[in-house]
DNA sequence: AATCGAGATTAAACCGGTTTACTATTACGG
DNA sequence: CCGTAATAGTAAACCGGTTTAATCTCGATT
């Protein structure tokens, strides 16, 4: 590749003058900016993105940082990247996607700084090391969901409003007559299953559900598949209290466990088991029979919305915290019916 | 943010042995090393990025190139990248997705090389211009597609093998009875159209169908959305020609618009209609009744393979051409049935 | 004719690392 | 006790751009 001292031989001006030409940042005549454009186009000579990066010291790059080892996008994710995608496209941004292993990182000769002008941060956790770590390095995020309250005030964030989501969808299931409820939460040290669990258990109790016909289970945080932890737990949890009469899944992934689990008990659904997912997409629903109920979360928006938070905080020197909420809506298809008196 | 100047003042050693204690490039005593780490961890010290990349003249980046103006990922793109990211949290290398406007790219101010160290390269065309560039460029690439005749001993390639895969697929709705096809084809100009028209017209003529009975239709590079596509192509094609009994979509997308479309013209599917799909997985699949009979490209795999190869082409210094084809399984559910005598 | 000012260009410093060529120190064998 | 080699560290050059401060040109103003 040829370099910028190339070109300014070439054209007989010095490196400054080949610099201003490309950045347009200083006027260049138009005789000299043709002879330069055309030794450069000779050359086959493009800026180097590196070195251009640090001396501006900005590279127009977003990242997109997913917690987790060995993970794997889901639909969701798919979604909010398409959004996040749009506004980058728009906005002359590239997205690098980071998640890498931390045992990767911990090791001295893989410490570095991110090759990002700030990061969207999906999945936040209660202690996110990452959030932290963000902060003190000075790169500028914007979380997609909740994070932790010590940081509420200090971070920029996007989310649903989970508890009242989830208190409307618990209304939902008990307005159908269900007593008795199983709801397949995500892992503890999410915050989103600190407030999906809030609004369950507010509309439990302004039902008068009694606390042991309210049962969560978060998902372990091992690898397990979802599907797996939704078939095992729904099979204990039915076999242990069969009064159970509707599920809340936290993903469609686990609602495929849920919907194993139903047909190796020999239930129907939704006359015998009733089953409310959080999510309106699947990979998974060719296998949902019948079509999962469940609820619009509106991904792309969401990813929309934190990439505009996030450029406006590096174009702007003022650091204002922002917080956009992105409603959500009910999806009924299927899956869920009213409790069959039988079933007392 | 501090840089490595000031971590070898604080520790009073040069930054040349700075650099060596965090590169493990060259033997520090280990007492020096703490000293060094100590000052670092005490000055929040990382080193930076870029000026590493502009020196080591590698950035531990892949990049992952999409066409097209307002692209968005789909169902089969996001599979495909799960299993491209997979291999790079392996061997430490981080993913750009690299999909920015050719019209922003082409202006002088934006011009720049690729901050990547090779790309893996999506839905090659017939007369493609990335190729072209990346090849003067000097940066490696890997297409997930055939290319073009031009550059097939140029460029290493994954694949499915469309024609063979089509062949099958229009065997199987032959056996099945359907003697006048309709194949909603991906745009003209990519190297897949070709490959599967070829595949679909030798099958056609195995089994003595006239020309007249074979009907392709390429969508169109317009931005109308595939669905819509789907749906106006067969509606016209089924008004003007009622004979037609089967359905082959390159995407579920636009099977989604096949199904509306019998929808409207009081067609039943499979009974009246068989419609057969390239793709196994799919967002739109709690709109599908009955479940889409399709096939698994298996793009995970495909984008394992294809970053696999661009990471052997950086290791080495020798650049062997290599090309790598997946296979494809057929997945049957139930939207393809046997043609009943009554519609003949 | 002298002064001023705007516009175009350049040399050199800088961004923050890595690497090369060299020096200083210690260890060892003969 | 000396020559040689191995080891640890350093100063300076380098990667390929951008930017600052200074210079030069030329037309307009007084």
């Amino acid at each position: 590749m040829s370099t910028i001292e190339d070109v300014a031989k070439a054209s007989g001006v010095s490196k400054g003058t080949v610099s201003s030409v490309f950045s347009k940042k200083r006027p260049i005549s138009k005789e000299v900016s043709e002879r330069v454009l055309a030794a450069a186009k000779e050359l086959n000579y493009k800026p180097n993105y590196w070195a251009r990066s640090l001396a501006n010291k900005s590279t127009k790059i977003l990242g997109l940082n997913i917690p987790g080892e060995q993970f794997k996008f889901s639909q969701f994710h798919l979604s909010l990247m398409n959004g996040v995608l749009g506004v980058c496209y728009r906005h002359g941004y590239r997205l690098l996607v980071n998640s890498l292993p931390p045992s990767y990182l911990s090791q001295v000769e893989h410490w570095v700084s991110d090759p990002v002008d700030g990061e969207i941060m999906l999945d936040p956790e209660n202690e996110d090391p990452r959030i932290m770590e963000r902060i003190h390095g000075q790169v500028p995020i914007v979380l997609v969901g909740r994070p932790s309250s010590q940081y509420e005030s200090k971070v920029s964030y996007v989310d649903n409003d989970n508890v009242g989501m989830t208190e409307q969808i618990t209304r939902y299931l008990l307005e159908l007559g269900h007593r008795n409820l199983l709801f397949l939460n995500a892992p503890k040290h999410r915050t989103v299953a600190g407030d999906r669990e809030l609004g369950f258990r507010s509309a439990c109790r302004e039902a008068g559900i009694p606390e042991t016909h309210q049962q969560i289970v978060f998902k372990p945080d091992i690898y397990r598949p979802s599907n797996e932890f939704g078939y095992e737990t729904t099979m204990k949890a039915l076999q242990e209290m069969p009064e159970i009469t509707a599920v809340i899944a936290d993903t469609d992934t686990m609602a495929l466990g849920v919907y194993k689990a139903a047909e190796h008990l020999g239930m129907t659904i939704p006359d015998q088991l009733s089953v409310y997912a959080f999510s309106d997409d699947s990979t998974y629903s060719p296998e949902f029979t019948p079509p999962l109920t469940g609820v619009r979360l509106h991904a792309e928006q969401l990813g929309r919305e934190a990439a505009v938070i996030l450029l406006e905080q590096l174009s702007k020197e003022t650091k204002t915290v922002k917080r956009a909420i992105v409603p959500t809506e009910m999806v009924i298809r299927s899956s869920c019916t009213q409790r069959k008196t039988f079933m007392k």
